[in-house]
RNA sequence: GCCCGGGUAGGCAAACUGGCAAAGCCCGCGCUCUUAAAAGGCGCUGCCCCUCGGGGCGUUGCGGGUUCGAAUCCCGCCCCGGGCACCA
């Protein structure tokens, strides 16, 4: 007997797409564009061309087809684009070991990936396919940067930042996970260089505030932003050293714990340490600290809960509240990014300070009372972080602190030495990296003019051609003179580019963008396109861009937005962030040889059991194990309803009101189009969309024998089998079509999705439940509308029911109409 | 330490607003088709009893509570996963 042959299936209907462009789709204004239907802009996160696809990108292309097929179907114009992410570090990493182009490398990947997603059916607009290492592309990337560097939202800084000794670049705070390089591992350095950065911190509250835009995005997604981001609010306070007549603010969140303030601490980077420490005596000492301090890795210095060191400075400032003079050290627990880079020091009620308090016999003095009378009887109680009264704390005595924290700020700004204040974790995106295998930054320096921005006609700024891609400290572009040198735009005198390329992030932050317009070289887009499509409806991707890639793409729209070129402020409305698949329970790496090729399924299974697997291994949120056996299990099920496709005949009996098992069947076939729509279009439930089909399958299975002989019963067969390869459609698209066609004679994808009759849904009767003490007794057919009386009279009526009421007496009666009885006896 | 998720048959899971716990898939077992095997089809798959119609009991990490009724709500605890973590 013949046999499914996903193959064979597979490759004749990806060559009709392929043919007749099946899942292009037109801007407005072109021909084929039907202003008639609804937009839908659906994108899975771009991959990383490196190697081969791996099943993380199966899951998550395997999950957004379907969302495309589906919305298709029901009758949107969907945008379903892919491109390559093809800057960064891997490809560069390999050119180094063998000397091979990253480009070459990095085509060659995509080539691989571009016929990969091909032999798993995606339903893409090949056309719009764009990669961010072409120069058509990158082009646009350094237009977007010039007109952000317009807006001094890019500018060239020097600070300290996190420097990865083995990439030899410098990192975005972003990019140190644990202290560690996120590509690498590597422990990362502080250094103070001179770098380009995002200006991203600008845009930190309205980057909290427009949270209230979207309409479905996980909620853990959005906390991760929001604590990254981390908006604090509190006051900035001036204490001054009298004997060098300076200022140093700090930033609190606790103005009303000023009274208990009993020493300074700054941070080894602080800038005014020089002038601090000069005359003192104290300066080898210091300067010995900090040298210590700056040599640790960033790990090492953020420890929690490490043991606090510190240097006394030999200077003291004046506590503006009170007028008392405390003394000033520098300890590594203060950092120069975050704040002022200088704390006043609160050891009764912060566990740092107190920490550090405890270490150098410091006062520890108390200025808020506990309200818990139990609490920490065996101490005193602190560091006490909580509310409480005030104490001594002259005038606020006696108050609440949440109320002293407020009088308390209205007489620090009335007198000068502070106000009202915010500070955010977030630190504005460092861009610039040392590394060969990017997007070139437009801008020159000449020693007349400084910074000087390439004017917009001579991009794109190409990347030259070296012979060495390694990093020795500086970008390995810096070894192409030739390219190097360059006339200055502004006064035509000698001037050096920019060596230094972007982050891959920069790149990936409006490809989206570019996929609406992708071949204009007049502009990186046109209006009318972009105001079309955007935003994206919805997005799906992996749950580690939470952070980096998501926020990073929200503040360049809402950076483009402002500048005039966008008119939308936020880029996805809607994210799906897929869980992670196992192997055996772990993690897949090379290193433990538990992965996985999606091609060798493809290959024995065939793409629509690889992908139907993926979506019904659980929730798609949710990580899942892959098993040789679960993808079996779904080719099982495919194969049986391709035998479908093969025995059902295509015409053949009348289409009657069926009756019967033909009802009954009838009725499974719009329960499954009821079900799989809700589940798809409501909950992204593809598990249970998929189980409903199975459930379908299986009840053509049990009930066809019986209806061969009915003449009605067989177009019901055929309903049923429709229906069955129409909702199995967006998980397995190739047998989708195969048994459609077969039965059906047309091509699903040019059908709309299958419309539920609501008279199928429902029954004249339906199983009451009867309960007795809450324990089910007896199930009971009743009619459908039946009232609160016939319900219970026919509960009663049942033997079951009678056994256990029997010589007892019945205390209450609960009905649920449509439901259950439930009768409590005694 | 703090903040999120989650814990249901042998495994993955399902159960809309509290209302029949366990749909579907896998594993396992039995039957069937076949010369045979594979593939396929059918059935069983928490425990106990059965005269084979069915009947009884139990059960959602642990302990308590609310309720006629709890996987679902509340309180306490245990375990697993993720995020953040010297951020003043």
């Amino acid at each position: 007997m013949e046999r499914y042959d996903p193959r064979a299936i597979e490759s004749r209907w990806q060559a009709v797409w392929e043919r007749e462009g099946t899942w292009q789709v037109p801007n407005p204004g072109e021909p084929g564009f039907d202003p008639s239907k609804p937009k839908s802009y659906v994108l899975e996160m771009l991959p990383y061309p490196s190697g081969d696809p791996h099943v993380g990108h199966l899951k998550n292309y395997a999950i957004g087809d379907a969302i495309a097929h589906f919305r298709r179907r029901n009758g949107f114009q969907v945008l379903h684009p892919m491109g390559y992410d093809a800057f960064g570090l891997p490809a560069e990493n390999a050119a180094i070991r063998t000397g091979e182009h990253p480009r070459v490398a990095t085509e060659r990947s995509i080539a691989n990936f571009r016929e990969q997603f091909h032999s798993w059916g995606i339903s893409i607009d090949w056309r719009r396919e764009v990669a961010t290492c072409e120069p058509e592309y990158y082009r646009w990337t350094q237009w977007i940067f010039l007109r952000l560097y317009e807006r001094g939202l890019a500018y060239r800084n020097e600070a300290p930042v996190k420097w990865c000794p083995k990439d030899q670049t410098v990192l975005a705070n972003e990019q140190v996970i644990d202290g560690r390089c996120e590509r690498c591992g590597t422990l990362v350095v502080e250094r103070d260089l001179e770098q380009w950065f995002f200006r991203i911190t600008e845009y930190a509250d309205r980057l909290l505030e427009d949270f209230g835009l979207l309409e479905s995005w996980p909620e853990n997604v959005i906390t991760m932003q929001r604590n990254w981001i981390g908006r604090s609010e509190g006051a900035r306070v001036s204490f001054r050293c009298d004997e060098l007549d300076l200022d140093f603010p700090v930033f609190t969140t606790r103005p009303d714990t000023l009274f208990g303030a009993t020493f300074f601490v700054v941070a080894p980077e602080h800038p005014q340490l020089e002038t601090l420490i000069a005359g003192t005596g104290r300066e080898a000492e210091v300067r010995d600290y900090v040298a210590l301090a700056r040599k640790e890795t960033t790990a090492e210095r953020g420890a929690a809960g490490r043991e606090k060191t510190g240097v006394a400075l030999g200077r003291a400032v004046r506590n503006p509240v009170n007028g008392e003079e405390i003394p000033m050290f520098v300890a590594d627990y203060v950092l120069m990014e975050y704040g002022t880079g200088a704390i006043m020091a609160v050891p009764a009620h912060d566990e740092r300070d107190h920490a550090f308090a405890r270490s150098f016999g410091l006062p520890i003095r108390r200025v808020i009372e506990g309200t818990d009378p139990d609490q920490a009887r065996d101490d005193d109680g602190l560091p006490y972080a909580g509310d409480g009264k005030m104490t001594a704390s002259g005038r606020f005595d006696g108050k609440h602190n949440r109320e002293a924290y407020e009088e308390i700020i209205s007489w620090l700004t009335a007198e000068g030495r502070g106000e009202r204040a915010v500070n955010y974790r977030l630190r504005d995106w460092l861009l610039s990296r040392q590394r060969y295998w990017g997007c070139p930054i437009p801008i020159v320096y000449c020693d007349d003019c400084g910074l000087v921005a390439v004017p917009d006609g001579e991009l794109p700024i190409e990347l030259p051609e070296v012979d060495d891609y390694a990093p020795r400290g500086q970008s390995p572009l810096a070894a192409a003179t030739d390219w190097v040198q360059t006339t200055c735009p502004s006064c035509a005198g000698p001037a050096r580019r920019e060596t230094d390329t972007m982050d891959t992030f920069v790149d990936s932050s409006w490809y989206f963008l570019r996929y609406l317009d992708p071949h204009n070289d007049r502009a990186a887009w046109g209006r009318e396109a972009v105001d079309h499509w955007m935003p994206v409806d919805q997005y799906i991707g992996g749950i580690e861009h939470a952070i980096l890639h998501l926020m990073y793409a929200r503040f360049f729209v809402k950076a483009l937005a402002d500048i005039g070129e966008l008119g939308v402020q936020e880029p996805f409305v809607n994210l799906f962030t897929q869980g992670m698949i196992t192997r055996d329970g772990a993690k897949m790496s090379k290193s433990k040889g538990n992965t996985i090729s999606p091609s060798d399924y493809v290959d024995r299974f065939g793409a629509d059991a690889a992908r139907t697997f993926i979506c019904f291994m659980g929730p798609p949120e949710k990580g899942g194990d892959w098993t040789d056996e679960g993808v079996e299990g779904v080719h099982r099920f495919l194969s049986r309803l391709w035998r479908l496709g093969m025995e059902v005949p295509g015409d053949g009996g009348e289409a009657q009101e069926p009756e019967g098992n033909a009802l009954e069947l009838m009725r499974k076939a719009h329960w499954a189009i009821d079900k799989v729509t809700r589940d798809i279009a409501q909950d992204f439930q593809l598990h249970t969309a998929i189980a409903a089909v199975m459930e379908l399958v299986n009840e053509i299975y049990r009930l066809r024998d019986g209806l061969a002989e009915d003449p009605g019963g067989q177009a019901v067969v055929r309903f049923a089998t429709t229906t069955a390869a129409s909702l199995i459609f967006p998980f397995a698209p190739h047998l989708g079509c195969e048994v459609f066609e077969r039965v059906d004679g047309t091509r699903v994808w040019e059908v709309p999705w299958p419309q539920v009759e609501q008279r199928y849904l429902e029954r004249d009767t339906f199983t009451l439940v009867v309960q007795i003490n809450g324990k089910l007794r007896a199930q009971v057919e009743a009619p459908a509308g039946a009232d609160r009386d016939a319900l219970l009279t026919l509960a009663r009526e049942s033997e079951a029911v009678a056994r256990h009421v029997d010589g007892k007496e019945i205390v209450k009666e609960i009905v649920v109409p449509g439901k259950l009885v439930n009768l409590v006896v005694r």
